[in-house]
DNA sequence: TATGCTATGTGACTTGATCACATACGCCTA
DNA sequence: TAGGCGTATGTGATCAAGTCACATAGCATA
């Protein structure tokens, strides 16, 4: 019991009434997932809804010629919109999510969920404001894929991925997969940003030198 | 009050606890907008979540450039998830729709919408299967534009919109705009289906000559 | 050092978007 | 009925991005 205050990690949860908070504690459970874990998938159900104390989880579509699109990525503190989504609508995922680090989450039944949601506003309000934020995200990815360059694209998400220091551990494999483009693409790219002194690339990663540059060419439209 | 039975349209609004039919009937107003009218767009916060009890409403998107792409659209019977998302969320709109013929409505107040997800379990699957169906149908936006060839989504959205006789009253810039892409590509594509026989093109009007054909195509991915 | 796996580079080609125009159609008016 | 106007459509050139086939390079391990 001690160790399941995780309600303080949620913002919009540290207010929830205390019998609905005790509810949360008596019947979830906190689990640990290791990275690459499938937390969900097309064609599974979701037996519960998700919260995250710790770690990263990447939420990806998959098409059939198996190139792949980075939807979003849940972090500590947040939930996972879509769970919710077809936790609340009955409807199959259309889209995975994966452990990106070690992830620990608090796994909340649906009978629970279903409960907390009729009785305490404030739990409606977190889930709903989650499920938008989400949603909001949907809409951006399809104006990006729809309307704007590639080279816009990956200025902005190697700004996104890169840590304190500027520097990015992936391939370009893997960064064609966040933007649902081709290796090849991703690779000229890098390319003709090295050739402008704006980054340097080596076997699987990437430091940005100019930060700057590539900050002016992603607030293009 | 007569007139405002119209809880019978939705399937699953008729098995409504009596009360929260009640309160509808008594909080709710039934609109009339007549076609064209913006229902919503970005930067409106929605006061109402909508049901709609006649006609339908287009969703869509437009970008900087101009360019547009079609979302979804809601038919009778149906409500609109993105205002739920936003009525819930408190997110401003992405997207913007618009009344495609006259529409006959009925607009929930919020505090009504509030009450009813909190009292009522049957109202709150209704609301939720409504909006996970539409954020469903944004994954297949999002891997159509990201992976699926022009060709093939035209053939696909040829078929959508085509009425019983095969006809479909829109030009190539609305055709255009339905899928996200360019008024010329869609022209040549068009040029290439008639040449094959598939159907013919007058100004402002397509007509199918072989539905089974278009089929084909577009049940490549 | 040899071997093998994975990452990256490259050129040729196709598809789709963009741009700048040219034409054509339908409708209204003289 | 002809002329004129606004919108819809056609067309070639060019550019951006994705695809394909294959070459090369980096790194680990035997």
């Amino acid at each position: 019991m001690i160790d399941q205050q995780w309600t303080a990690n949620f913002p919009g949860l540290r207010d929830l009434e205390p019998e609905i908070t005790h509810l949360l504690f008596t019947t979830s459970k906190v689990v640990d997932l290791p990275a690459g874990t499938r937390i969900f998938g097309p064609g599974q159900s979701p037996e519960s809804y998700i919260l995250l104390l710790d770690g990263t989880v990447r939420v990806q579509q998959v098409s059939e010629g198996g190139r792949e699109i980075v939807l979003y990525r849940i972090a500590a503190g947040q939930s996972c919109a879509l769970t919710t989504a077809c936790l609340m609508g009955y409807e199959d995922y259309q889209a995975e999510g994966v452990a990106e680090t070690d992830v620990k989450a608090v796994a909340i039944p649906r009978a629970t969920f279903d409960e907390a949601i009729s009785r305490s506003a404030a739990f409606r309000k977190f889930v709903f404001t989650a499920f938008s934020v989400n949603v909001t995200t949907l809409f951006k990815i399809i104006e990006e894929v729809a309307f704007s360059r590639i080279d816009v694209r990956l200025a902005q998400r190697l700004l996104q991925l890169a840590d304190s220091r500027g520097r990015i551990e992936l391939t370009h494999q893997q960064l064609a997969a966040e933007l649902g483009s081709a290796r090849e693409v991703i690779g000229r790219q890098l390319h003709e940003f090295q050739r402008r002194g704006w980054l340097t690339t080596s076997r699987g990663s990437i430091e940005l030198e100019k930060p700057d540059a590539l900050r002016q060419l992603a607030a293009m439209y």
